[in-house]
DNA sequence: CTATATAGCGAACTTAGTTCGTGTCAAGTT
DNA sequence: AACTTGACACGAACTAAGTTCGCTATATAG
């Protein structure tokens, strides 16, 4: 294996198979050796069960049963891990062969896979928004993205944006939704939480200055489930074929 | 004023202008005192000339000529100074008087006046999308856009969610063009940055795995100015009319 | 002139990312 | 069989940053 984390960083995002492994005679390890599979393992299990903010190099080492220290032979850095997390989560996501007269449907369906590993791993799609966009496996899934869009005949251009636009509105949407959900177990109550509270913070307002606000409370905060969700994604979904080429 | 912190922050998000202030005489203070606001303005200073990551207790202080637990009689901690920063940023946009026939124009003219500030503080993005949704400045900008949206006649649940998408997409747009920016200023340029690098990561992919990665690469990366963000937005807010009521 | 409250501050504690030098085991060499 | 070598792992320590604590000094009240 290379000597230095950093070479295997820039493989990773290079091609795959592309040699650089199976260095050494796969002999006989003596214990369990650290590899970069099981850091992933350990830094999701930690994500999963903690948070993201629990994720630290610590954590992952504990988890790991290692000294900090020893990550670094594999890792670059702790943006790193993000990198691995992020390209973990990617590669299994079941991309669909692209149908024609189901693209829509299919478009939908790998938004709501990777909505759900992000909500899987709280907080983890703040990884996700910082992440280098040359992840081979954020491009794999990007391609396979792209080619529902284009199977449904839909302009490269418009595509290519869309994709972008629904990228960014899944991983603030998790974002969000994480964060509601970790404040839910948070001890310190002084923070305003469930729907309830908030449409009395709403009513609370000033009549003058949020006549609105306080009219449409409910709306507001309503939105169980997945609704807004799938509101949003409609809204950039349903005008996608009617896109002329963009200038 | 309040000896406690978290009752300023507390008074912060409640009904503005409800006493709690002008406790003690405002008479001669001596040399300049730490205020919430002038925290602020360092916080901003901070931020727009070294970025978000920059923002530290110490760079704040520093910047303020004081010492870290100087501020700690001001601010509960360091999300508070992300509330305060957002709070100032909510504060300078300018919300237009509700016109119906010019409803589009307007939203997303509010739309871009957010994103602009957002760039302009690089990187702050980040604590918008962290943001606890009872900051009051904050809440008077969802105003503002509620009543746009309501003006032009759409459905109360619709434009709630609405608003929420265009918020989620506005911080993530902003969040990942920083960070673009933030990413050339960088002197470890083992990264890619450029376009043109982009387009030659794309093309190096592997035929049989990416073919439309590699065709459309120019698609994929193209998007100068705010090419990306007007067609993002022109997606969600087109169709918003043509909506009934969310079940 | 003295007492008191309060804002500001220095020092220190804690957590976390990262580095460095050393130890240790496995395979190959003589 | 003993030695060399090299990669991997690790303990300790350094740095940076958020936060707390208790002291000091000043301005106002009595």
């Amino acid at each position: 294996m290379a000597p230095d984390p950093k070479q295997r960083r820039a493989a990773r995002h290079a091609q795959p198979g592309a040699a650089t492994e199976a260095a050494t005679t796969p002999s006989a390890a003596r214990k369990p050796p650290i590899t970069v599979d099981r850091i992933t393992d350990a830094a999701l299990q930690v994500v999963a069960t903690q948070g993201y903010d629990a994720l630290t190099i610590r954590s992952v080492t504990s988890a790991l049963g290692t000294a900090p220290s020893s990550l670094y032979a594999h890792i670059v850095n702790k943006a790193d891990i993000d990198d691995l997390l992020i390209g973990r989560l990617c590669s299994e996501l079941v991309l669909p062969k692209p149908d024609p007269a189901r693209w829509r449907e299919q478009i939908r369906d790998v938004c709501a896979q990777i909505r759900d590993q992000y909500l899987r791993y709280p907080g983890i799609s703040r990884a996700a928004l910082a992440m280098v966009p040359t992840n081979l496996e954020t491009l794999r899934v990007n391609e396979g993205m792209l080619a529902i869009l284009l199977a449904g005949g839909i302009q490269p251009q418009t595509a290519a944006w869309a994709i972008d636009a629904l990228s960014l509105y899944v991983a603030g949407y998790a974002l969000e939704t994480s964060m509601v959900q970790q404040r839910q177990k948070d001890p310190d109550a002084t923070w305003v939480l469930t729907q309830d509270q908030l449409v009395d913070r709403f009513n609370a307002l000033p009549q003058a200055a949020f006549p609105n606000t306080r009219r449409y409370a409910t709306e507001l905060t309503s939105g169980t489930g997945h609704q807004r969700f799938d509101f949003a994604l409609a809204l950039l979904i349903d005008n996608l074929a009617r896109q002329a080429p963009p200038a």
